[in-house]
RNA sequence: GCACGGGUAGCUCAGUGGUAGAGCGGCUGUCUUACACACAGUUGGUCAGGAGUUCGAAUCUCUUCUCGUGUACCA
């Protein structure tokens, strides 16, 4: 007997399984195999990142869908990488350059040391994350990993930025942008995330030039007063008609602005008066532009104001300027009045301060193939899961603006554009430059630099990093991987980035990649909440370390708990408890296998299956159905309580319960059955669940001699053993009459353990029951099972029984049922039982009538539901009659 | 405002027209020779509220409430 410890240690297995998985090439995609190909790209985590919840779930997804791929003989590739992440790592390096002594800044080393020092920084301590999805057994082709700005990645950005220049895709322009003024650059839209704030609304007087009255203007932001070039009202507004064309007094720095008239304008708002902001408003600024108004920009790069004309508040931080301008206005008399207010605030998602719209250059572009990708998903080209996402992401393509893709970063793709030197400082302020520029000579743009660089200037600003990964799927691959594995099978994200990366990446893949759509389907996964359904998030400090997790349960544990759990569709609450539960799976797994070895060789019998072995063989057959058809609709949780179920209900608590003493004590040719069908099933299950508990299915496949059966083949390149093979010389009705004697037989147990139970018997006790045969055909076998699993000395047949008074009953599907107690009934006890039981049939007797003898349900229903009701009381009639029986019994 | 997704047992979730389910938790027993990370039993639900369709509704329709997400915005 194998001595082997009581409890499964994950940490040790799993870091040694993982080892040899890669050592022996196990996760390396070969481009040349014949085999059909299956392919998935990571979503690339920030470079910077550390593992969290998130990950584990969407990278456990992928694993499933990996692993699976190659039991069904397929070639699989899943690429890796990480996102150079521009503005997360050009931040994370400044921050240790703060903490220097003394502080310094990017701009005290220098663009050219600062990068390098970036880079030094990645390598060091960059990708911790590759390290950590390896802990969780991510079977990822890791000599395939990329870096979204290592030398074979990078010239792919700067050559889809150049063609689509030349497309007259790119263009650069002075533009409203939303401008964030710690990280002092510009983002794009979706970069920015509109919160309702708690503000206040100020009314102030901007008083006519003419003396003759004054206008009530509402604004959230006095600051800017400075920089206000009129005042529009509505041109249908009855109120104000006659002010169009006269001037007010600008409250702060004060000049005549003109009055204008706009539709932009709403009449019910406020006073119906709106001061016209071109330069810190983003419609003000087009309001500006139709009525060609002055621009003035009172506001620095980092939100200072910049107003020499009023002292008081230049050189100011904006929120600050924003009390001392209210101070200002009432000392002249000029404040109407303050109200409590709530508006809607872009906040940066980068650094989480409002962002400014903000007048500057910068790079644009018009998204290619927009129409392509929108009909892809509307026509099922490309498959999102759940499908409802489609809505959201058709929408945001109807209402698609102009991508700014300009960072003024350091860290990221350099814009490969150059200005010729001699007229350098000119073409920097032009208003516009597109490809009539370079075709003129005077800017070059291109993957390498220009010949004579000497002569050159290059574009200061970096590329929005989604820039980058909007390439990822293709770019990632070599020709000839791209031959085998493009378009990719396969993507699994999270809806919080369907516009950010999926929606880029589609449009991408048909511009870029031979008009080919970059996968088939997207699978959005749930987002991970904390029990209170918040999201998880470092300052919440509500976001459990997954490594920690692994320490304790195992990447199997928590692969499998939060599989579990999370639902197709909606976000998943996390609750430890749930990983809790994978480990203590895994543990029975553990034991179950240990149970098997502590058995021996199977010996050479020809072996003998009773009806309990065929039930569970048939429904491991059902088992490998239901596994195929969750895993084809990326049901995950299906797919993983199906496995739970089979195992630890249908497989130990029944089967091997059931089966324990063929083990001990039964004849040669049943207990060869047995551990014929342990075997089976245990083969069988450990592929089953090979993709997503691969560390123990792996361990358990090579402790329990399968490997070695199959010429050391770890169970990670076997194929999936077939269905087909189980249950071979079987009839359907022979199966049919063995599963229907088992299901009796585990309910009888049931039963009879319930009679134990209401007895105050303890689960062990060595009670004998009796059986009244019905008209199933019992055999000692299963007589001998009923003993087994009721935790009985006996169980036996006797036709003619005639029951002692009191005796406990009960009507199984066996027949009638006795626990024979010899005289220790409470006979008060057991009519009170009785009665309760007998109120409880009745109850259903009278709704089951009630029902038959509804005539429209009896004509209108389908045939076998009415059957259905009639069996289904008839049953609870004969039930009723027998307790009645016993209660007479008993008197 | 508009759109989408939820609301089922104390908790986390299954369940798309035919007797309301699982796991955990609670409560009772049991260290029964694979597993106390276990075993056996048991307790928990007007399926958010209302109306409708139907012989029959957790399930389909409408509506209200509520939570969440996305999106558009007027200072």
């Amino acid at each position: 007997m194998t001595e082997l410890p009581k409890a499964y240690e994950p940490t040790v297995v799993e870091e040694k399984w993982q080892n040899r998985w890669m050592s022996e090439g196990c996760f390396h995609a070969d481009p040349q195999s014949d085999k059909p190909a299956y392919s998935i790209v990571i979503p690339p985590p920030n470079v910077t990142g550390v593992l969290h919840m998130g990950h584990v779930l969407n990278n456990t997804i992928q694993d499933i869908l990996a692993r699976r791929a190659r039991q069904e003989g397929k070639e699989v590739l899943w690429l890796p990488g990480t996102d150079h992440a521009g503005i997360a790592t050009q931040a994370r390096v400044e921050k240790e350059l703060a903490k220097e002594n003394p502080p310094r800044t990017r701009y005290d080393v220098g663009r050219e040391d600062f990068v390098k020092m970036v880079w030094e920084w990645k390598e060091k301590h960059g990708g911790i994350i590759i390290k950590q999805l390896k802990k969780l057994g991510c079977s990822c082709d890791w000599d395939r990993e990329r870096f979204t700005m290592d030398d074979v990645f990078a010239p792919e950005v700067a050559r889809a930025f150049a063609e689509l220049f030349k497309e007259g895709l790119i263009y650069r322009g002075r533009r409203m942008v939303n401008w964030d003024p710690v990280l002092r650059t510009a983002l794009s839209d979706e970069e920015v995330i509109m919160t309702p704030s708690k503000s206040k609304l100020y009314t102030i007087r901007y008083k006519l030039a003419d003396g003759s009255g004054q206008l009530l203007v509402s604004t959230t932001r006095p600051e800017t007063i400075m920089a206000d070039v009129a005042v529009a009202v509505n041109p249908k507004d009855p109120r104000f008609g006659h002010l169009i064309g006269k001037t007010v007094i600008r409250p702060l720095v004060e000049t005549e602005i003109p009055i204008i008239a706009d539709d932009h304008v709403e009449i019910d708002f406020g006073t119906g008066a709106l001061k016209i902001t071109p330069a810190h408003d983003r419609t003000d600024f087009e309001v500006g532009m139709k009525n060609n108004l002055e621009i003035i920009d009172i506001l620095t790069a980092d939100g200072h104001i910049n107003c020499p004309a009023c002292p008081e508040l230049h050189g100011l931080d904006r929120f600050v300027a924003r009390d001392k301008s209210v101070e200002l206005i009432e000392a002249k008399g000029l404040l109407e009045k303050v109200e409590d207010y709530e508006n809607n605030v872009g906040i940066s998602q980068r650094s989480d301060v409002p962002i400014e719209p903000r007048l500057s250059m910068q790079w644009f572009l018009k998204y290619p193939c927009v129409q392509e990708a929108a009909d892809a998903v509307a026509n099922g080209d490309i498959v999102f899961r759940p499908a409802h996402w489609g809505k959201t992401y058709a929408h945001w393509l109807e209402g698609i603006q102009d991508w700014c893709i300009s960072r003024q970063l350091w860290w990221g793709h350099r814009i490969p554009v150059w200005y010729r030197k001699d007229k350098a400082a000119e073409l920097q302020e032009a208003a516009k430059l597109d490809e009539a520029d370079a075709a003129a000579g005077d800017i070059y743009v291109g993957v390498e630099p220009p010949a004579d660089p000497e002569n050159w200037v290059q574009d200061e600003d970096a590329l929005d990093t989604w820039f980058s990964s909007w390439l990822w799927p293709f770019a990632t691959m070599d020709d000839e991987c791209r031959a085998k594995f493009y378009p990719t099978s396969d993507l699994v994200t999270g809806p919080d980035i369907i516009f950010f990366w999926v929606a880029r990446m589609i449009m991408a893949g048909y511009r870029f990649a031979d008009g080919k759509k970059p996968f088939s389907n997207v699978f959005f996964t749930s987002i991970v909440r904390d029990l209170q359904g918040r999201k998880m998030s470092k300052s919440l400090g509500n976001s459990p370390d997954p490594l920690d997790l692994i320490a304790r349960y195992g990447a199997d544990g928590l692969r499998f708990g939060l599989m579990r759990i999370a639902p197709t569709g909606t976000d998943v609450k996390f609750d430890e408890k749930q990983i809790e539960e994978g480990k203590n799976f895994a543990n029975k797994l553990y034991n179950a296998a240990r149970f098997r070895m502590m058995q021996g060789e199977t010996g050479t019998e020809a072996p003998k299956f009773t009806p309990v072995h065929i039930d569970i063989l048939s429904k491991l057959k059902e088992l490998h159905a239901t596994v195929a058809e969750a895993l084809s609709k990326y049901e995950f949780n299906t797919y993983t309580q199906s496995l739970y179920t089979f195992f630890w209900s249908e497989y130990c608590s029944l089967f091997l319960e059931a089966v324990k003493n063929d083990l001990r004590e039964g004849e040669p040719a049943v207990k060869n059955a047995t551990l014929y069908t342990i075997d089976t099933v245990l083969r069988h299950y450990l592929a089953l669940l090979a993709p997503i508990m691969p560390h123990i299915a792996e361990e358990l496949w090579q402790s329990l001699g399968f490997a070695a059966r199959n010429n050391g083949l770890p169970l990670m390149s076997s194929p999936l053993p077939c269905a087909d093979s189980l249950l071979a010389g079987l009839s359907d009705e022979d199966i049919f009459k063995a599963r229907a004697l088992s299901t009796a037989l585990y309910e009888t147990a049931n039963r009879a353990r319930n009679l134990k139970a209401e007895y105050n018997l303890a689960t062990n006790k060595k009670v004998r029951f009796v059986v009244k045969p019905g008209t199933l055909p019992l055999s000692d076998d299963l007589m001998a099972r009923l003993a087994l699993l009721a935790g009985a000395q006996s169980a036996t047949m006797d036709a003619a029984y005639e029951a002692p008074k009191g005796t406990p009953t009960a009507l199984t599907p066996f027949g009638e049922l006795f626990l024979p107690l010899d005289g220790l009934v409470d006979v008060d006890a057991e009519r009170s039982r009785i009665g309760k039981e007998l109120e409880k049939i009745t109850k259903e007797i009278v709704k089951s009538n009630a029902k038959l003898s509804n005539a429209s349900f009896v004509d209108r229903a389908p045939a076998a539901v009415v059957d259905q009701e009639r069996a289904r009381l008839a049953e609870w009639e004969t039930k009723k009659a027998q307790l009645e029986a016993m209660m007479a019994s008993l008197s």
